[in-house]
DNA sequence: GACTGGACGGAATAAATATTCTATTCTCAA
DNA sequence: TTGAGAATAGAATATTTATTCCGTCCAGTC
């Protein structure tokens, strides 16, 4: 028998695959030769395929696709398409490279180190995420909503309160005019009633949502209060009530998801809006 | 029968499937709602698995799944699937190559969104510096001084206060006992004269200091409750009043700096003094 | 309060799947 | 040319798969 090679280890991702692959592509048989360049030539096939709509479109048998994964030490074709599937899933070029710096580093040796890089880890496939999430045309619509407005009203609770006090700290600074909701209990409900179409509010929200938020979201849209928000799906209930909305999902860590995504869109806003006004301002003069 | 709706056409790609879903997500049925916002929220999950896999997430049954297939006009779950399947082997284009379409056209648009980019670069930036400018040793102590505490006071002033909102936040879901200070004026001197050396203290402070945080945590260290400190430069005020003490340079844009290594680390910090105690009680039983 | 129609859960089923096995073919060296 | 060993093709097999079907449940209506 001369199958599994033991002493070589298994390729675990994409990348090392495809290195082994072409180092040893010139010793293969001739059948296997034949699958390792239909596979590097059409991953997506690989991916997706089933063995026998592969083997057809590589001119083989079925056999030959197991064989080929078990030649470079896979237990059948089933594990290594595995390989070829988590490539399409984590397409985020860079974010490897850093994990395995991460994984070097001093913090890996301590036992709150792994901790400290996970979070770290996290944070970064957040930021990853949000490029392509955040659609330009939107958030341009919500920076020009917010901009227009006389005073921005600012709903969160909870986990989402962090963001919009980190906003209320800039809004302060940059001289934007802002109300936030729900920090002392009771009269949420007269400052919201203060709010009228000239004004614009943004909540955030993320799963459990907090009820309180919605009703406010609600409420605020049905006085025809133009409303910009942050969930963390389409699903969610703030969507309804929103003129513009954003789905922005976090990476998380041990169950406790990252907010590095949600404050960095928070900055962006906050300061693009700060900005439109600034110009806004000037032209008026 | 009341299934396949010939009447309408049938989503042909991915995002045309998620505005159907969308837009029918209120007259869904409870279970095939909870289908929508399952294959909404994990796309990948639907590409790649089985029905059964993808029903035991959803907490579902598999035939529901099918169900749900055939109400939007499919002939089963596998034609759906073959919608997600196509979404990933042709990527959205990500935000920076839309951007990159609309910078010929209007520059006030280009500017919103280079602001964007901005910000989740600088949050890049930040989280790339925090491995190496936090100590592996140092955050092992200041886990060590927290977890011992009765109770955790968390002091933190303006841009600081998100961090420390964040961490009572999480604290709480925890269980660890804490108290946040500086919320209310007035009645943070009485709240301090409760501390002791069993206590604890977490500060965060970056340049222009508040001189109320430096001044408390000054307090803190002068009654002996040992402090540990996130700050922005070795010779923080904050420095000298604590016991471990964390430089953490955020970088910035447009003069605002990012928070989001702040944020990685407090969360860090929060799970793994968590953790230990955890650990400890366990130890005690 | 009974009736009706849709929604649901769960078992039954038939198709499709990856893998194994074996006879045959090919390769290369003596 | 012949013999030995690997490589291959293709059928057989044991799972796993999506789907169908039917009894039950539930909400809304008269």
């Amino acid at each position: 028998m001369a199958e599994t090679d033991n002493s070589i280890e298994i390729p675990q991702d994409f990348d090392s695959l495809k290195a082994t692959i072409l180092e040893r592509k010139a010793q293969l048989p001739k059948r296997l030769r034949q699958v390792a360049a239909y596979a590097l030539d059409h991953p997506d096939e690989i991916a997706f395929g089933t063995a026998a709509s592969i083997a057809t479109a590589a001119d083989v048998q079925p056999s030959t696709l197991v064989r080929f994964a078990q030649h470079f030490g896979f237990e059948g074709f089933s594990s290594l398409q595995l390989i070829f599937r988590a490539r399409l899933r984590e397409r985020t070029p860079g974010y490897d490279e850093r994990l395995r710096a991460l994984s070097g580093n001093d913090h890996s040796k301590l036992e709150s180190g792994s901790i400290f890089n996970g979070f770290v880890a996290a944070a970064h496939r957040s930021l990853d995420n949000i490029a392509s999430s955040v659609e330009p045309e939107a958030f341009e619509r919500a920076v020009n909503i917010l901009a227009g407005a006389e005073t921005i009203y600012l709903v969160a609770k909870r986990r989402s309160y962090p963001i919009s006090g980190y906003m209320a700290y800039a809004f302060g600074k940059l001289r934007v005019r802002y109300q936030m909701v729900g920090t002392a209990a009771g009269i949420d409900d007269d400052i919201l009633a203060m709010a009228g179409p000239k004004d614009a509010a943004f909540a955030v929200s993320f799963s459990p949502y907090a009820s309180e938020s919605v009703n406010q979201a609600k409420l605020l849209a049905s006085r025809k209060v133009p409303v910009v928000s942050l969930t963390d799906s389409a699903f969610s209930p703030l969507a309804e009530s929103s003129r513009v909305w954003f789905e922005l999902v976090e990476a998380d860590h041990a169950g406790f998801r990252s907010l590095s995504a949600s404050m960095a869109f928070a900055m962006a806003l906050t300061v693009a809006v700060a900005e439109k006004r600034r110009r806004n301002a000037r032209e008026y003069e």
